[in-house]
DNA sequence: TTTAGACGTCCCGCGATGCGGGACACTTAT
DNA sequence: ATAAGTGTCCCGCATCGCGGGACGTCTAAA
C-alpha cells in the first residue's frame, strides 16, 4: 500500500465493491465513467467491470453496465426466510385495508432502517418506500420503535451518533424514545417529510430482541386526533400481537 | 495464476464473490467454513469476510457471518424503477383479488426467469414464489411468455442451451412458443410442479422489446376448463393491455 | 482442572497478480 | 475528415493478495 498498509482488508475487492456502489447511485455506466469516478486505470475498471459481468453481478447493454437482479435475488431470500415472514406480510396487507393507508415492515441493520416489505391500501399516499430501502433510525415512526427497544449499549452510540448533527440534542431524543417504551408505540409527526405521519410499533422476538417494526403511514389532514394518536395503535397493537404470538408458538 | 493466466478478471474479486454465494447457499457461515469450502487459507478468508462486513455486505452475530439487507437495497432499486412498476404492481394485485390466486411479474435476466413483484390472493396456494427467486425460462407459464418475444437469437441460443438436458426436442420447444406468439399467453399445466398450473402473458415494451410476463398461478383442482383455458387468458390480456398503454403514453 | 478443538486475529515473507499506460479497432457525432 | 466516445488487449513493474503459522479466547469434553 502506498503508505498506511491495511494488511486486513483485501483492496481489489474494495474497489470492485466501489465500482458496484458507483453503478448502484448512477444507475448505469461504461468503462471509462467508473474509471475517471473511481480515479483507476480504464483497463482496471474494464477488468472488474468483466468480472462483474462474467459472474452476473452486473448486466450490459450496448455499452452500459448496470446492476442485475442478483442483488434482489440474494437480498430478497434474507428477507424471504425471516421468522414470521408471512404472517407480518398478511398483517400488513391487513392495516392497509383497514386504514386504508401505506404500512410497511421495517428491520434495523448497521444503524438503519430498512424497509422489508411494504404494502399500498387503496388511499395511500405516494412515498418512497420501496423494498430495500434504507434510512436513518431516529426519523420514522418504525424507526423509533426500533431504536427505543434496542440494547442499551447500541441505542446510546446510535443516539450520540446522530445528536452531533441532528443537534436536537441526545436529551430529547432519550426521553422519547423513553415514552415510545412507555407506551408501546412510536410516532412521526410530519418530521421527515411534512405532511407525511406514521405510527410505528416494534415487534420484539420471544427472547427479547426486537425483529424489526410495523408502521402505518398516511398524510397528515386524514391522520389527525384520536384516529392518529389512538384508534391506529390500537390496529398496530393488535398486528403486533398476532405476530408476536406466531413467532413465540410457530 | 496457477496456469492459464487470465489477465481479464480480477481473481481476488471472484473468490470474494464466491465467498458472498457461499453463505448465500449456506445462509450463514464462520471464517473457517468458508476456508474450508473454498479451499483457501483461513487468513485469506478472514481477511475478504473483514472488508466485506466493514462494507456491510455482510453482517456478523457472534461468529457467523451472514448477508446483509445491501443486496436488497441494491436489487430492490432496480426493481422499484422499472418502467410501470406502479401500475404493474396494482394490475398483479388486482388479479389476485379478480382470481383469488397467486399472481406475479417476472423478468427475463441472463436467461432465468426472476421474479420481480409476487402478490398472493385470499385462497392462493402456498408455492415458493419470493421477490428475487430465479428460475428457467422454459418450465414456467411467464418464462415460456418471455422465451416466445426474445429476439430470434437470444431465443434459440436457450432452446439449444435448455435441450441438452431436457431432452424433450428444442422441435417441441420451438412449436410450443409458436403457438404463444400465436395466442398471446402461455401455460404452464403441471410441468414445474405437480398440481400446479398457470397463464402467463408478455408484458411488451412500446419499441417492442418483451419487458417481462405477468403470470397467475393456480391449483390444477380449481383451474380447470375454459376458466383456465379462457377466462384467467383474457383477464391477463386486459391487464397486460392497460399497462402497455401505460409504458406507451407515460 | 486440564485438554482439545472450535472460533477470530495478527504477522510475515514470497511471488503471483493486480495495476496503469498505452496501442488498437470500432462507432458516432461534429 | 476529425475528434471523442466506446470496449479490448498487451506488457512490465512492484504492489498486494496469499498461505502458513503463532496467538488469545471460549466452550465442551475428559
Amino acid at each position: 500500500m502506498t503508505d498506511g498498509s491495511d494488511r486486513t482488508r483485501v483492496k481489489s475487492v474494495e474497489t470492485a465493491l466501489d465500482v458496484i456502489e458507483y453503478i448502484h447511485r448512477e444507475r448505469s455506466a461504461t468503462i471509462g465513467e467508473v474509471a475517471d469516478a473511481l480515479g483507476i486505470g480504464k483497463s482496471t475498471a474494464h477488468r472488474h467491470l468483466t468480472t462483474l459481468h462474467d459472474r452476473r453481478y452486473v448486466t450490459r447493454e450496448d455499452d452500459r453496465y448496470r446492476l442485475s437482479l442478483r442483488f434482489l435475488t440474494f437480498g430478497g431470500r434474507t428477507v424471504y426466510e425471516l421468522p414470521a415472514r408471512e404472517m407480518i406480510e398478511r398483517k400488513v396487507e391487513q392495516l392497509c385495508d383497514e386504514t386504508g393507508e401505506r404500512a410497511q415492515f421495517v428491520i434495523e441493520e448497521h444503524g438503519e432502517r430498512v424497509y422489508a416489505y411494504t404494502h399500498a391500501g387503496p388511499n395511500a399516499v405516494r412515498t418512497d418506500a420501496a423494498v430495500g430501502k434504507r434510512g436513518p433510525l431516529h426519523v420514522s415512526a418504525a424507526g423509533k420503535a426500533i431504536l427505543a427497544h434496542l440494547p442499551v449499549e447500541r441505542r446510546e452510540a446510535l443516539i450520540t451518533e446522530v445528536s452531533d448533527d441532528a443537534s436536537l440534542g441526545a436529551r430529547r431524543v432519550r426521553e422519547e424514545l423513553a415514552a415510545v417504551r412507555e407506551r408501546g408505540y412510536a410516532f412521526n409527526d410530519e418530521e421527515s417529510t411534512t405532511g407525511l405521519r406514521a405510527v410505528g410499533v416494534p415487534v420484539a422476538c420471544p427472547d427479547g430482541r426486537v425483529l424489526g417494526a410495523i408502521s402505518v403511514s398516511g398524510p397528515a389532514n386524514r391522520l389527525t386526533g384520536a384516529y392518529f394518536r389512538e384508534e391506529i395503535p390500537v390496529l398496530l397493537l393488535g398486528a403486533v400481537n398476532e405476530i408476536e404470538l406466531n413467532l413465540k408458538y410457530r
